[in-house]
DNA sequence: TATGAATGAGACTTCATTCAT
DNA sequence: AATGAATGAAGTCTCATTCAT
């Protein structure tokens, strides 16, 4: 490309001048909306505010996205995401460090400075009652699970995770433990002390997993 | 007043009609309100629907509480009061037993058919990122973590828990499992087996908090 | 009514006034959107305006209709109503003369200061190309085809009109007759002269009605 | 420029292509605003809409006609120019013959699958409370009064119409009746017969218009 | 010539709240 | 106690228009 500046130049600036002023737009409008949806919640935050706080005008989100729900929608599929992509770039050796590197990764997303880790628990809890979310939040949860079995699986195989462990309800357990424990941090950040809560999730996990001789009175 | 009940017959009869009236009203209320909050979410319920689902006018909500969010802020509290009352009518032996029951107690009220576990998860939600319910939230993580804390220590007398256990992050740890199940539940009933997850439940919590025999590396 | 005036008078002058309130806005809002369509159009009338032009505010239109596809409804079907109590009130002797008749009541109604008779001819042109208004003013000519099918047959036994003229048809054409009239009058209400034209019309409808003698060339 | 058509036949063959690029694709935005006025109406019909039915982008009703409001009246002199087309075509001997194939005329062009006569008919509609629109309207219905009056003037000297009617009161007459058909027909094309309905206009018009003997009680 | 990003006015609608009855 | 008429703020969405490419 650069090689032949001449051909069409001006056809090339121009696509390439179009395309990316959508993108950046785009791409500002939802930073802006994770950040305001971390920060107020999504009814309490109007359309307006987004479009302005991206630097742009009132009305440049409908023309963009048609719909709020559109919004909301590209939003938290762009979280989960930051997610899975961070999930996906542990590199461990046994199932069980990476369950534990999971945890690690995924606190360490919510207490990231970057907006969307809050953005996308704020849209998780919103889907509760909401109809036109569920499917796109149980899909995440769905997806969020696997990676989750998919560790405990390996963790069979390598010896590392007991075969006593059933992957499935062990994945609804932990990603349960996840959400429930950012919720918590999200309200009340200090009630909690981080360091000793991930010691401590480590020590639970770990005990849940691991091998250990049988005990006695097994299931009630 | 009361000296004389029967001189003003029509008047004191009258009097506790209106009381009573009173309080039918206002639980009238609140029960469509949780149904109404459960079902389709606090931002999305008008007062004008809770007032008519509850067999009266639309002006009716106002009227007996004022403003929509002494509403909620009443609706939280009475629910919440539900939850530590199934709680407190916990008895069992050991601080073991304790936690388990506590988790069934509270699995059982989401699943429910009455509206008000599920109207405490989706008031928990929409908290997340509301400055004016955070505090009431905040309250309540704190006292059912208290619960937690006390079987935990009750288990540490008795023995069926070890002193290794930590209770203020475990506690944290179990209120986040829980409502990080529920949530999943709520969004897909579906989606996990509710006998395997509970069951699943027992085996992690028994396994975290159990004796065992200290482990070699304990790693970082 | 009046003999009696102790019994409970506080319900009864409350029930009266709360319905009179409501009958009253209606009323005004009503009368102001048929001024406001009139001059106008749906279209460019605002349901702002018509709330503040009736004396009360903003939102009231949508506290009475809910929407404003209902307050159109609502007044269409009022805006007939005055065309057919017009009708219904006309009494002559024969068939042709109540077609007449007719005429100039439906002439009349278009001229008239009170604005329901222009409104109405706007709101039917607006039905044209619009779905949902539509049905009411088919049905609208529907009924008003059956006034002049009525007097036809009328005029059939009493021997004023030949019988030679097909009801259906006949009326079909007196209907477009007057719509089309009145459209000419108000888009340019001095390019035709009023008297002319009723004097015109008379003839017409007379000559097309009265039994002539056969003509030789008949049906082209 | 025309001198030297070979000398830079690039350049011509570049003009000529513009010119009739921009012919094309003005001839597409007024087939595709017809089309669609036709069937939703003027304000519910976006110029976004029309550029994309037209097969180019939402901007180009903009570039090409500046405002809504200029395609709107170029588009509604262009339905005009249809029905005076049709008009002018006609070739018969006698003023009656030509009043009655101005009807046929009129009458097919509404049911035409073409939709700039339902177009106009739409056009004509909108223009009733719009002071915008009027004059165009105005004057688009004086010139066809004009093609009437013409017409009975020819049937005066010829004798197949009466001195009796009175050209301009008719004129109007019979312009109302063709356009208040054409909205019946529109508005509920299945309620009225289309064969019935030309023959009694047929009928009905002959009546007027030819002599007859004269009548003794002329009322009022 | 043609595209489409961006703007901002304006409309409809919903709803909590007030107040007269 | 209860009703519901009335208000007005706020939000979402549509769209004509401008302008840079």
């Amino acid at each position: 490309m650069d090689v032949h500046p001449k051909v069409i130049p001006s056809k090339v600036s121009r696509r390439r001048t179009q395309v990316e002023r959508r993108a950046q737009g785009e791409k500002a409008l939802l930073d802006a909306a994770a950040e305001l949806f971390a920060a107020q919640g999504i009814v309490q935050t109007s359309l307006a505010q987004i479009g302005q706080r991206a630097g742009y005008s009132r009305g440049l989100v409908n023309h963009h996205f048609g719909t709020k729900d559109a919004l909301i929608d590209r939003l938290a599929r762009q979280c989960q995401e930051q997610f899975w992509k961070a999930f996906a770039e542990i590199d461990v050796e046994t199932g069980l460090e990476g369950i534990l590197a999971t945890i690690d990764t995924y606190l360490a997303q919510i207490v990231s400075p970057a907006p969307h880790g809050r953005a996308f628990l704020v849209m998780r809890a919103a889907a509760l009652p909401e109809a036109s979310m569920a499917p796109t939040i149980a899909e995440a949860d769905e997806r969020t699970r696997e990676v989750f079995v998919s560790w405990i699986e390996t963790g069979h195989r390598d010896g590392s995770i007991s075969r006593r462990v059933k992957a499935e309800p062990f994945a609804a357990i932990l990603l349960g433990l996840l959400h429930g424990l950012a919720a918590q941090l999200f309200v009340a950040p200090d009630a909690v002390d981080m360091g000793a809560l991930r010691s401590q999730c480590h020590d639970v996990v770990r005990a849940a997993l691991e091998e250990r001789e049988p005990r006695r009175e097994e299931r009630q």
